[in-house]
RNA sequence: GGGCGGGUAGUUCAGCUGGGAGAACGCCGCCCUUACAAGGCGGAGGUCGCAGGUUCGAGUCCUGUUCCGCCCA
């Protein structure tokens, strides 16, 4: 009857088929319930272009667990997945075919042209991650997958940027932005990464008008910018330079006059003390511009190249003209010094080139207003960051946070809703498309040509999905969501943002809880990257495959995958994994399913599980594992309500393994031989085993969901119910698929602290005979003989009760049990804290193994002794520290002390 | 330059509000015992980065220091 359970679990054979029957059962759908408490988690909508990899495998899983763990604890639970239309990115693949296959430019084929390309590109392709975490297990209701530029999330973003616009808090404006010349496009602060370059202080002397050989001279990184420059500055507390001010300097190269100014910026200790001013090309000199109505002459190009203004270097692209502007200024002997220096550099996250502050005309949203609501929502407990330290690096962003630039070159996107009329210059931004100037009247309306950034619509992801702007049943119901799950690098990005969002046009935080986990490494704690070559495919990981190395693997198994990443989140920051590492989660699937084989077997050769169960009947090891399973339950639904994913895979992988497994089953064998198997005790022990596999699968189903479901199957068919106690006629019928059955309930009357303390003595027994046959050379199926002597009538009574139990798993014939008994000539000794056992070993015992054992035993014990000997001689311990600590102490003394004459006795003997 | 995290067994990491150092993997020895060799039983291995301080007592708290990593400018 077995046969449909190999000694091996392959999860091959299970997840595609479970995955189906959850998919075909609606498992994973949710729908408003005025009877349960909603939990909602959005997912963190990945790159429509994206493949699975090891973060998203990462990322899911932790949603996963919530998500089913809330499920089965009774709330409505809801998962929304979706996929953002990641502008830059999406473009650039479809851009990237387009010349591959037909030699042409988007601009060849026009705006219409590529847009419809790309939706092509997305129906054909978009769907890839979703399929992925598919595969991963993920309980996400597909039925509500949503994308960013679908239609009602367009209209959410159109909604929002209207109501900004109108409230006056995005507005248009000439400022510098970051380009990127490889895009062409402008980046939000947020999309640039600083790079350590070598680079420099060019020292250039600029003539000074009208006295001929005096000279100023300023120190630059970027030399090619001097053609930009339109002041030179100094502090007007600087007496080097008190006469300047106001004069003229001649900008070399161009011969152009410029004004030396006096500003506060400046730093007097700093280089020279002179600034050369380019207030289209730098951030702070466009301030200092503005406080001195400086011109702003723009050299750059939008691909980098210089133009019209930069005059003999017009045309070279920037860092071409680099070199020949100090070359030339060599030759005119103006350059007084080059220092090499390496600094950071903003560059562009794409295309990693420098960044050029650039002038130009791009929205802005005023973040001022809306930073002042994000911050109240934590500061006010409404959102909470786990760990909690990251809501420190969330206010910091927060309190320098510069107006966010929202515009993008780019054609992939949400357009910007804003028309200007060319009859009469009216700017209009309504919620519906203009046809008429409402000024003038005039049809000719042109629309800004930009799109907006995607984090815009990003940013509208926790409530665009359940329908808003429409006052939809789902958004009342649903929102806010529960919990947020990211990574800490879009914390500035998009968890901030999604909160002002949520704040600001639905008056209420849009996720209560933000668990941000760590990021993956490879083995030698480098991040993931294509480039360096060195990712683990999350697929080939959980179905086999070859890896970018070449590597075949057989495939772990969602499941172990799954587990294993839970084992690994912690509070730390990273997750060092290589794929061996997947091997702890397979043992530990594999380990699973085999209790539940062994479980089924004993269902299938018994004689069935017992109809009646009252507690009187239960074996002294049943009342064990119950109070170990009591505790269990308490653990583990603490651990996962406080996101605790590491500390809740050890304590199931605990139970299960090291007491349910190690103990319990193997107790269970010797109740259910052959001879026994139709006594009313094997049904009992059928019954208890039963309840606890079931216990067992419950805590494990938010992480090895797969497996835990498959195993629920087979054991429906054969136990369908399951209830512990009481008569099973009137018991219900467990619920078809665990994905649907409850989170167990706590088990407070099955605490039981005499029977684990007498489990603990007995165990202690047990060891010690493993401990004498193994050190002996022993065969583990030899019976051997043992007498144990107790430390006191206390745990003589217990080991004489347990007598039965320590005889079968030590596989020992215990000859005399008693206190203060001698030690047998010619007999092994183990010294336990509690009791002593002796295995006479006629003949075979080697002296030097147990003179040697006890003497490390000695020194172990002496070393406690001595440290409590210590403890309890000074005053100041015996004083001061509290009470049972102190009476600890004495214990442990008296313990150690005990130990330690035991052990001598018995090497006086040996000798 | 500012902020944050980390340095604990060969490796990867746990160790909560201070009170006898843990897990997994790896390693060593013995076992294919009829759930599982992806297993069983037993074992070795750590002056908790360094230096001070607080305390009767510090891996745990404070200060300093060094190294590694991340984020921000």
């Amino acid at each position: 009857m077995t046969g449909d359970m190999p000694t091996q679990y392959d999860p091959k054979q299970t997840e595609d088929r479970i995955y189906s029957f959850w998919e075909k059962e609606g498992c994973f759908s949710s729908t408003p319930n005025p009877e349960k408490t909603p939990c909602t988690i959005v997912i963190p909508p990945p790159n429509v272009t994206g493949v699975l990899h090891m973060g998203h495998a990462l990322n899911n899983t932790l949603q996963d667990i919530v998500i089913r763990f809330m499920r089965m604890r009774g709330r409505e639970a809801l998962w929304i997945p979706g996929t953002d239309h990641a502008g830059v990115a999406t473009q650039a693949v479809v851009e990237k075919n387009l010349w591959n296959n037909e030699r042409k430019t988007r601009h060849d084929i026009g705006r219409e042209e590529l847009l419809s390309r790309i939706w092509k590109w997305k129906e054909k392709h978009g769907d890839t991650i979703i399929e992925q975490l598919k595969k991963l297990g993920c309980s996400c209701d597909w039925s509500r997958t949503r994308f960013t530029m679908d239609k009602g999330l367009s209209k959410a973003v159109r909604t929002v940027f209207v109501t900004l616009y109108k409230k006056g808090l995005i507005y248009r404006g000439e400022r510098l932005v970051n380009w990127s010349c490889g895009l062409q496009t402008a980046l939000s602060n947020d999309e640039l990464e600083y790079e350590e370059i070598d680079g420099g202080w060019w020292y250039i002397k600029y003539p000074v008008e009208g006295e001929a050989g005096r000279y100023v001279t300023i120190a630059t990184t970027r030399p090619e910018t001097m053609l930009g420059d339109t002041a030179v500055a100094v502090h007007p507390d600087d007496e080097r330079y008190n006469d300047l001010a106001g004069k003229r300097v001649i900008l070399p190269l161009l011969d152009r006059p410029i004004p030396v100014i006096a500003d506060e910026y400046v730093k007097m200790d700093e280089g020279t003390g002179c600034l050369k001013v380019t207030p289209a090309h730098d951030f702070n000199d466009f301030e200092i511009g503005n406080r001195h109505n400086l011109e702003r002459i723009n050299i750059l190009n939008k691909d980098g190249t210089l133009n019209e203004n930069a005059g003999p270097y017009k045309g070279l692209d920037r860092f071409i003209a680099r070199d020949k502007v100090v070359e030339d200024l060599k030759k005119l002997k103006l350059l007084e010094n080059f220092e090499p220096m390496k600094h950071n550099v903003a560059h562009c996250y794409r295309t990693h080139q420098p960044i050029e502050p650039m002038l130009s005309k791009q929205w802005f949203v005023k973040m001022k207003p809306l930073v002042e609501l994000a911050r109240n929502a934590e500061k006010n407990k409404k959102v909470e960051f786990h760990p909690e330290r990251w809501s420190k690096t969330f206010h910091q962003w927060l309190d320098s946070t510069p107006d966010w630039c929202i515009s993008r070159q780019i054609w992939w996107g949400h357009r910007i809703p804003v028309w200007t009329c060319n009859a009469c210059g009216r700017e209009i931004c309504e919620l519906d498309d203009p046809l008429s100037c409402p000024s003038c009247g005039s049809n000719d309306l042109e629309q800004d040509p930009d799109v907006l950034d995607t984090w815009f619509s990003s940013q509208l992801w926790p409530f665009s999905t359940l329908g808003w702007p429409e006052k939809t049943p789902d958004l009342d119901y649903y929102y806010p969501t529960e919990l947020l799950v990211t990574d800490r690098g879009i914390i500035a990005l998009w968890v901030a943002r999604m909160i002002m969002m949520g704040e600001y046009f639905m008056g209420k935080e849009p996720f209560r809880h933000v668990y941000i986990h760590g990021t993956i490494l490879d083995k030698n704690g480098e991040r993931m990257s294509k480039s360096k070559g060195n990712g683990i495919d999350p697929l080939v990981m959980i179905r086999g495959g070859t890896d970018i190395q070449g590597k075949s693997w057989d495939g772990f198994g969602a499941d172990a995958v799954r587990f294993t990443l839970a084992t690994m989140t912690t509070e730390g920051q990273d997750l060092r994994i290589w794929p061996e590492r997947f091997e702890a989660g397979r043992n530990f699937t594999n380990k699973v399913w085999n209790a539940a084989r062994f479980c089924l077997m004993k269902l299938d050769s018994g004689a069935g599980i017992a109809q009646i169960l009252e507690p009187g009947d239960l074996a002294f090891e049943d009342k064990w594992i119950l109070s170990r399973l009591a505790r269990t339950i308490d653990k583990m639904t603490l651990e996962f309500e406080s996101f605790k994913f590491c500390d809740a895979a050890h304590t199931i992988y605990d139970f299960t393994w090291n007491e349910f497994c190690a103990w319990y089953v193997e107790l269970t064998k010797f109740r259910l031989r052959k001879e026994v198997s139709e006594s009313e005790d094997a049904r009992v022990a059928r019954r208890v085993l039963v309840y606890v596999l079931d216990r067992v699968l419950r805590l494990l189903h938010p992480v090895g969901s797969f497996i835990t479901e498959e195993i629920w199957g087979l054991l429906n068919k054969r136990a369908p119910k399951r209830e512990l106690l009481g008569d099973l006629d009137n018991a219900p019928i467990e619920p078809p698929a665990i994905i649907r059955a409850s989170w167990p309930q706590p088990l407070p009357e099955f605490v039981d602290n005499d029977t684990e303390r007498s489990m603990q003595v007995a165990m202690e027994a047990i060891r010690a005979v493993r401990n004498v046959r193994s050190r002996t050379g022993l065969a583990p199926a030899k019976r051997i003989q043992a007498i144990i002597t107790c430390e006191n009538k206390d745990t003589y009574k217990i080991v004489e009760e347990r007598l039965d139990l320590i005889k079968a798993m030590a596989a020992a014939d215990i000859e005399n049990v008693g206190v203060g008994l001698e030690r047998p000539r010619q007999s092994a000794v183990e010294v336990c804290t509690q009791m002593t056992v002796f295995v006479p070993l006629l003949g075979i015992i080697d002296l030097d193994a147990e003179r040697k054992k006890l003497e490390s035993a000695l020194e172990k014990a002496l070393s406690i002794l001595e440290r409590s000997k210590k403890k309890l001689g000074n005053p100041n311990f015996t004083g001061k520290a509290p009470a049972e600590i102190v009476e600890k102490e004495h214990r442990i003394l008296a313990e150690a002390e005990a130990e330690a004459t035991k052990i001598k006795d018995n090497l006086k003997d040996l000798s």
